[in-house]
DNA sequence: CGCCGCATTGACGTTCGTCAAGTCTAGTGG
DNA sequence: CCACTAGACTTGACGAACGTCAATGCGGCG
């Protein structure tokens, strides 16, 4: 957590974050009706979130990486109302949610931070509203590889090379779309000389077009 | 607020939203970039939120009515994301943002509410992202239709009618379609006896057929 | 009355989903 | 070490759902 503090209440911060917790690839780390207890502040690793109706369909809801927080949705009824599942092997850290709110009562940067949190995630599914509601598929394919490079570069990897942690059909299900539609845009891209791609592996190689895409001028 | 307090901490609160602002029909509360300094309990009235793109497209994010609160988007940044506008005339509790801060900090109660209203929003934006991402036309209209009426039943409405304070095209912009796609499917729910309709009143004459068409649970 | 915004409806086009076939890669076990 | 398999990915052909464009209707208000 980035906020500075007086030691003292550093320590008690410390002793909020103390208990760590490793998910193997694939496994949750909280799952659809679990109880809530805690927060998570993803330490390493990538995780996703998604929701699911009765009759199967799901929806990736987001894409999470290292320092940002995980289950803000069960603080409202007590319960997760989501799933969140490792794409690789992680670790978290386990912060009780009781600690928590006594902690910010005492410390007001620790206050502020968590109100911060949550606005944050509030006007990230503000974007991705508007990027499902108004969006062509290259549009939202664009976007999506924008925003992970810039989440990416912001913690120190490259602002043009990445490796996606997750499928086709997640990516897609995040955008809502079909995982060969996706695939179909990449080549496109590629065809375009926007991206390079193999496999996982992304290299943009015109950024200024990529901006282009997911942002049109023109639009019908 | 519905919390149970102390007379002292009653008082209190009291304070906190003792400023009330009228805003009439097509108006707006507050504005994309707006300086964030209050969130607001809407009194009477129902709002709008948007989000807007700079080539502009725009996306309804959500449609507000009495009790709730709105302008949650502005604490991240210390600036608002998005615009509000008054869908009739309407009257809005004004709270200091920094007033409401000190109170959580002191009043266990209005912390947990405070955290409570903001993780609703992150489970209800959830919802939208699966009904944007992974349903048809009807599926969509008719989910839409089964929240209003049963947010405005919790508030002493009919469960049955309903007048709506949107248009055509706002009702798309929120549900990722264009205003006729609205109107044909409203009109195919006429055919098959599920609604009456009538300018913005609507009548559910049919509850079970309309939550068969919604199938997944996207409700609150 | 006549205008204007909102809504409906039809004809047609585009985008994306569906279905299907086939490729590539990593992991497994003989 | 090399088949063998399973899962992920790519690509093509086709169709359905929804968007676009345009004409028309309707109701409220100055």
């Amino acid at each position: 957590m980035p906020v500075d503090l007086q030691p003292q209440e550093m320590d008690r911060l410390d002793e909020l974050v103390a208990t760590r917790r490793k998910v193997k690839r694939k496994e949750l780390l909280f799952h659809n009706g679990e109880k809530f207890t805690s927060l998570f502040a993803i330490r390493t690793g990538v995780f996703k979130t998604r929701v699911t109706t009765e009759d199967g369909r799901d929806q990736v809801t987001g894409f999470q990486m290292a320092g940002e927080i995980i289950g803000l949705d069960g603080i409202v009824n007590g319960q997760h109302s989501c799933d969140a599942v490792a794409l690789e092997d992680a670790e978290v850290c386990v912060m009780p949610y009781e600690r928590l709110e006594e902690l910010s009562r005492e410390v007001t940067a620790l206050q502020r931070h968590v109100h911060q949190v949550m606005s944050r995630e509030i006007v990230r599914e503000h974007g991705v509203m508007l990027l499902l509601g108004s969006m062509r598929a290259e549009e939202r394919l664009a976007a999506f590889l924008m925003n992970l490079v810039k989440r990416l570069h912001a913690r120190g990897f490259s602002a043009t090379e990445l490796i996606l942690r997750m499928t086709r059909e997640e990516i897609g299900s995040y955008l809502g779309l079909k995982l060969e539609t996706v695939s179909r845009t990449l080549s496109k891209f590629v065809e375009e000389g926007v991206v390079e791609v193999n496999q996982r592996h992304v290299r943009i190689t015109n950024a200024d077009a990529l901006k282009q895409l997911a942002n049109p001028t023109v639009c019908n």
